[in-house]
DNA sequence: TGCAGTGTTGCTTC
DNA sequence: CGAAGCAACACTGC
């Protein structure tokens, strides 16, 4: 048995790690039936003052507690017919209704999932455990993977607060440490125009995504720090600190750079290793480094392949470069780059 | 013991 | 309008 040692950082889902996980639910849960549905997320979160102006974000949530019971009975006995990634978001698609009425005919729905910064989802077969009351404690329910392995006995894989029964006997269950993933229901029809989705940028993978579109993109934002611009979802989908940093390190190009101020060699650089990096993150399964993990609750080895990200004082790795790799703020994050090849 | 750090998103405040 | 700050939450290390 392997044991994980936990580490201090939390990473987050960006492009490769949301993309890893979809192409796993596509390739082990396509077909299966959701049967039921559990959650312990508290339904307080829109208690607070912040979310009262949020009706159009909070309605549809499962943390709503006005919205689960709607959410539960729309989900369970339909079909699983796909995943998809957009920005950092997954999408699984259902099928229709089974018995459509004149009003929900042939109306299709999807479960939009950010798993923000410690959600993964993971699939297996699990188990609903009623702990003893001890101490006076009410009684709480917890869900613990059957098979000994990283579904059970990775410590990242236990915080279990979404379980979603399939057909099959399995589960596909969110972990999810601090409890910010989104979690909501919208209809087809209204997927592109939703306010989870509509305002984000185009997606840096596909073919489309040229050095016209990156310079267009970019340029929206010219005296920004082109580590934030790269980062914004509203420019470009899917980028978060881990691969910015990269990208900036084998592009030459220090994080605080004016965005203005690019060459348009420069910006080649950029969309090159943007497509490059990323696709890396998705062949290596994502990133590891901390909490996530796929859905087989196994680590990514992405983490393996940092040149910048977390490695403070340590020396650049780029040839022939005697930098050190340093770490500064930018707009309220942490950029980590190297002060002598990184203009 | 207690508080800063971790790093996404979106709302609030200035 | 843009930015800075904060909250959502849990856990760790100093």
């Amino acid at each position: 048995m392997v044991i994980f040692t936990k580490l201090k950082i939390t990473t987050l889902p960006e492009l490769p790690e949301v993309q890893t996980t979809v192409n796993g639910i596509n390739k082990k849960l396509k077909g299966l039936r959701i049967v039921d549905i559990w959650t312990d997320y508290p339904a307080r979160h829109y208690d607070n003052p912040q979310w009262q102006n949020s009706e159009k974000i909070s309605s549809r949530q499962i943390k709503n507690k006005h919205f689960f019971n709607y959410f539960k009975k729309n989900i369970v006995g339909k079909k699983i017919t796909g995943a998809e990634r957009r920005a950092k978001n997954v999408l699984i698609h259902l099928s229709a209704n089974k018995t459509p009425s004149k009003t929900t005919k042939g109306r299709c729905e999807t479960i939009l999932i950010h798993m923000k910064m410690t959600g993964h989802l993971l699939f297996g077969k699990y188990e609903k455990v009623n702990t003893k009351t001890k101490n006076l404690k009410p009684k709480t329910t917890k869900w613990v993977a059957q098979e000994p392995g990283p579904l059970r006995d990775d410590s990242f894989n236990q915080f279990i607060h979404l379980v979603f029964s399939l057909s099959n006997g399995k589960h596909l269950v969110l972990s999810d440490m601090r409890k910010f993933a989104k979690v909501l229901l919208i209809e087809n029809f209204g997927l592109n125009t939703s306010s989870e989705l509509s305002h984000l940028g185009p997606e840096p993978l596909t073919s489309n995504f040229s050095l016209k579109v990156l310079k267009e993109r970019l340029n929206k934002k010219p005296n920004w720090p082109i580590k934030s611009a790269l980062m914004d979802q509203t420019l470009i989908s899917g980028i978060g600190n881990i691969y910015s940093d990269e990208i900036l390190w084998a592009s030459n190009i220090h994080p605080l750079r004016k965005v203005e101020d690019l060459k348009t060699s420069q910006f080649i650089k950029i969309l090159v290793n943007t497509k490059l990096i990323l696709k890396k993150g998705i062949d290596f399964k994502g990133d590891s480094m901390s909490d996530y993990r796929n859905i087989d609750g196994r680590r990514g080895r992405f983490q393996n392949e940092h040149q910048a990200y977390r490695r403070t004082g340590k020396p650049c790795t780029k040839k022939r470069c005697p930098g050190t790799i340093k770490r500064t703020g930018v707009r309220g994050r942490n950029a980590h780059f190297c002060s002598t090849h990184q203009k």
